[in-house]
DNA sequence: CTTGGTACTTTGTTTGACATAGTACTAAAA
DNA sequence: TTTTAGTACTATGTCAAACAAAGTACCAAG
């Protein structure tokens, strides 16, 4: 096991709430979040980040809108509804407390 | 989705990492590990915990000695192996950078 | 009208947590 | 002695979700 599966493996328990943060932001499509996640070193594939988004709309964290695009075929621009902002807020406070948790354990 | 579902999602991609540092401050076995996790409030089950031990210990990361319980049958006392040491720093650095690189999704 | 690039969809596989039941050992109660 | 309760470990099956890979659809440039 190398350490790159490692960051996959705790990459997978908060890509709710980084798909979520990223749209925090602002609307964005599928290729956008994927290009946000990357930036920040937490990269998915298209098989992942799809199905996520669409989970996300039927749990009526999302909603979207089709946009042409000049360059090939329409965009889904999704952002939060107001149901999903509220859990965010709630996710970035699992968030914190998580880490906190973990932290806790490293000495002692 | 409740958030306890979230921290629950959370908690699998750290799990090994966890128990490692548990394993950190001293031999324990898996009732200990346990109990010491849900102190952290990062409480798993046994149907996890043996399976995640058995896993590390084949990767070479424990080993493991039985010891005679006065309260039961025989307990498998874990430790780090050089192996298991050298991961647990890589999977610290690891965890810390992930922590940044979720954060940093916070704003903007 | 074919080629290449982009965007979204679909299907199958794999992984690992979880639930549950089962085995084994000890000590104390009936 | 036999039964019961408590503790510790094991084994089996299920499910969710990330991932891999192939497919569909749309557009523009050659």
């Amino acid at each position: 096991m190398n350490t790159e599966n490692a960051r996959a493996q705790m990459r997978k328990g908060v890509l709710e709430l980084c798909a979520l943060r990223v749209l925090g932001r602002g609307e964005a499509y599928a290729s956008g979040i994927s290009e946000a996640l990357k930036q920040a070193d937490l990269l998915v594939v298209e098989g992942t980040l799809y199905p996520l988004l669409t989970r996300m709309k039927n749990a009526g964290w999302l909603e979207y809108r089709w946009e042409e695009s000049k360059s090939g075929p329409p965009r889904k621009y999704y952002q939060l509804t107001e149901k999903g902002r509220i859990l965010l807020e709630a996710l970035n406070s699992e968030w914190t407390a998580f880490v906190d948790a973990v932290n806790s354990l490293k000495n002692s």
